[in-house]
DNA sequence: GATGAATGAGGATTCATTCAT
DNA sequence: AATGAATGAATCCTCATTCAT
């Protein structure tokens, strides 16, 4: 047989883990930029330097390399969250947190936070995805605050720990709508606040201190920094937890 | 091209809102079945008795066939509340009963709700649309009676209305995604009391006070004062306590 | 039998004359501006002031609503042209008034020329219309004045008239399809005078000059020559006779 | 929304080339067949032995089908004639070689003349086609011949190239018109001849005397001219019957 | 004679997925 | 394993024309 003078092919091999976090990066950039009925599976597989033919031998289909996506997304978000979750004492911070953590994470992804919540969530088959179990490991981390702190007398023991995290998560969605529909901004830090001082109230037993503790420190660092300015002191970033 | 004429043609006239509400009556049949997209015209057409042109007489298009149904449906629930919403007195139960009827209502009409929800709320074109006046105009209602509360001096003047507004609304929606899918089920009256009574007490004046914390809070008072002189700087716009 | 309080006809009766100038005229913008297949009927009734149904009292459809238009322009057209072509004297005038009337008309006129060309006259049963018959007539008069032409000695006995018609009515069309499409624009007056040229030298006799004409150029010459003269001016390039 | 899962799909894999020159062959059948508007997508995937998303592939809308289908064809008429066309001697017959090529080509494919007369000549993105610059290729040949013809001596240096081919093609149209709307024939070579000669002495440099008129009114233009010019008198806009 | 609501046929186009090479 | 050409189902919308009132 005459050797063929087939140049047309060029089999590109690669690692399969290369190969799939390639094909994943595209999709995320695809699915950010175009939103899911309007991303190509075609322009995915340009940008992942790959053929279409090659998505589906990792990927079922295109709805399962979006779930994919946005899980890989959630995953890395849970974990980089997990470590400092653990660190934060007391209910109100520990809620503060993760609240704050929740609309600090739609306000830099909006995009993935749609699909989320628009494609991926209302789907008859949800339940079933590994993203519903991350999210309930994710938001299960709330109803724990809530059992922990009516366990220690610090929350009304008639407080319903899963309508707390419903309270929690849907006032943040809800709050966010405009804001994921492109159409206004918000401050997390600031939201946050008052989110959680408003559900805090709520849950917490007999006269909350939240409030009032609230303002004198922030008097206190109203002061404190008038002060610092008089002797021309620039503050350092202050952490997190007092950055209000 | 003209169409190849037709040999007869069978025309059966009716007042025109007799037609539309046919339409529109027939449309809902079909979208709270299918869902939006699997809703065919030619099926709504065939249901209504006319052809298919007949509905692009009335609707520019499907979509606006949809906003349509649901925008009807959304204004007899209005229509209907209102009335017994004015003679609610007491802002305990004004909130509960808009809880209440909002639950009711998402129990009664799921399917509408859904369509609502998933298909018109996320679109680019949703303010501008009248349904967005007339959730407006609903969720309004909540807004206002925290501020009369407030006013009244019976809920904190700290509160955010249109916070309280999210944490409600937000909470109900969270709250009745699963059954929203088909999988679960609430009681509208129970689901209502338990998350009136977590609101209200987020946001009514209270007896407070804890003393232990108190104290901590008074001796806080006290240095912030004192710091504020040493700085030596008169306050602005407003006293700290109340600025936020 | 009660009298009916119906206020909801507005029958608006006038006289049928007035009925159709009103929808030709109606039609004649619309046509005009938005080309025939993006016309409505809507949209003609509507500026017309009549209803759909009453248009089609008077024309048989759309495509007789845009004959009839046309053919009306062009009547008009001809009326106006017929009268100063009677005028004319000479084969060379004659021909170039055909010609300047027919750039002239095709620049005023674009939009109902382009219907002409495109829309009528490619129909299969472009015969049979009246606007054939007008066309036949209007071209007729080039026939007519080739064939006098002829007969007079004045022009080539082998010219065929009908030859001559497509010469300058093709040459005219090709020349004016860049204007009609919108892209560049022509001067009627240069444009009939070359092409009169041009094809006046391809019928007319050998030698021809007519004396009188003859003697004029002979004085002309002379005139010419001494101005020539008087300005002592060297011709540039090539002489005169050459240089244009 | 994914489609319903075939249950067996049949691959005929093909070297593009050949799909694509078997799409155009069956869109060539169809489209003189039926013409544009009634041509079926269907129906020519069927005949080239394709799905109807193959086609797709390769063209992006009907249109551009017609389009390729007509260039295609162009471009084998001018391939065909510019070896033959080489090799004519002489300004009257490199004229006649052109218009019998052109009335030949006519009269051998009408259905597809008619296609680029009607569908796509008028089109308003008909600069910018491929067919525009085939086009222009084809007719440049002519005016290439008269400027020749001029610089050689044996034409009218006062022709306009472009005017004659405006007169020769637009002719040609005209004349074929009757035959391409399929109602009269005509001989080719009998016709070419006839316009040949009639353009041809149009522009040949004889003893006719038409131009003299103009010539002479040209040359005391430029005397008269020179003379201002000399004299330092800026010339008024002239009267449009001596602009010339 | 006027009205105008109702008729109804008709086809290009998309793109996720498959599977022969 | 990779390729990428081929598959094919599926449906909204327009608008000239009609005809019951």
């Amino acid at each position: 047989m005459p050797p063929r003078t087939a140049l047309k092919r060029q089999v590109n091999r690669l690692p399969p883990e290369r190969r799939i976090s390639d094909i994943m990066a595209a999709a995320k950039e695809v699915f950010v930029e175009k939103g899911y009925n309007d991303a190509l599976i075609t322009d995915i597989a340009l940008r992942a330097g790959v053929v279409e033919g090659s998505i589906y031998r990792f990927f079922a289909n295109k709805r399962e390399l979006l779930v994919k996506v946005v899980e890989h997304w959630f995953e890395e978000m849970l974990r980089d969250d997990a470590e400092q979750f653990a660190a934060v004492r007391g209910s109100w911070n520990q809620i503060r947190f993760i609240v704050y953590t929740h609309l600090a994470s739609i306000h830099r992804d909006p995009a993935l936070s749609r699909l989320a919540l628009q494609e991926i969530r209302p789907a008859p088959d949800y339940r079933g995805t590994h993203l519903f179990e991350l999210n309930r490991a994710y938001t299960q981390r709330l109803v724990d605050v809530v059992k922990a702190g009516i366990a220690a007398g610090e929350l009304r023991p008639d407080t319903s720990p899963s309508l707390v995290r419903d309270l929690v998560f849907g006032c943040i969605e809800h709050r966010t709508w405009t804001f994921l529909r492109g159409e206004g901004d918000y401050d997390p830090a600031e939201t946050a606040e008052a989110i959680t001082n408003l559900v805090y109230r709520g849950v917490a037993l007999g006269s909350e201190p939240t409030s009032p503790m609230e303002s004198v420190v922030a008097r206190l660092e109203t002061a404190t920094a008038r002060l610092e300015a008089a002797a021309g002191i620039i503050p350092a970033k202050s952490s997190p937890a007092l950055s209000r």
